[in-house]
DNA sequence: ACAGCATAGCTTGCGTAGCATGGTATACTT
DNA sequence: AAGTATACCATGCTACGCAAGCTATGCTGT
């Protein structure tokens, strides 16, 4: 039974989401994302991720700059949420909240018994 | 703060599961999966089920038959679950409750505290 | 010395699905 | 006759996940 290209599509949105939920804690870089957010059941591949940085960073709603961490090797970028970004994820938030729940709520009814059937002669 | 475009792609792969899951109960027509599907908070609207039920029909997950109800004017096409579509909808159940505790747990931390500033000079 | 691997970030091209818009056809209402 | 409701379907646009592949640095083992 083969579900990987609609897990892909149910990932759509999420990323967005959950990367600016990770980021509402504080600054974080890309791969440091990646490890909190494409783990088992994750939503994120890197090859999502950095097109998806660069996407809110160029909308506003991400700023970002590199530094050279004291316990790293080399640069990292490291990014954080605009003012805009504040601003939206509150509402991302809540508009997930109602959303799961729909979803939910359809995927559990289908569990509680049968509909009486329909009544009528199929045309054919 | 316009999330339209974001709830558009939230959406994709959620309808299949919710249509999938509504026909478990039983036999559905079109407009009448609308009306469960499509309200306020809903997932679906008309343009977006038509070519879904196809699809899902064409891969052999749904099966149909028109048929003239007793209390209907005209005729209404009325789909099932293929025993295929019974043995996937299982799997996707379960994968949805999977995904969205993911993303509600990440959504959900991001509301305790600040994470400690890192530590490092900006390159500039 | 150098091969291999880990860390870190980025690009390209493909496929898929939501949805706005518009269309067809029938039946009932005014 | 015109308008509205019911019911289903088709077209074209767009966005985004992701596989695959790229660059560059620094550490480790032989």
């Amino acid at each position: 039974m083969d579900t990987s290209s609609w897990q892909s599509q149910l990932r759509k949105g999420a990323a967005e989401l959950v990367v600016l939920s990770l980021l509402k804690e504080g600054e974080r870089y890309g791969l440091d994302i990646l490890e909190n957010a494409g783990g088992s059941g994750g939503v994120l591949s890197d090859g999502t991720l950095y097109p998806l940085l660069t996407r809110l960073e160029r909308e506003g709603k991400l700023e970002a700059r590199w530094a050279m961490a004291d316990d790293a090797k080399i640069p990292r970028k490291y990014y954080r949420l605009s003012d805009e970004g504040e601003a939206l994820i509150g509402e991302m938030q809540r508009l997930w909240h109602e959303f799961s729940a729909f979803v939910s709520r359809a995927v559990e009814e289908s569990g509680n018994g049968k509909r009486t059937a329909v009544r009528g002669r199929t045309i054919s």
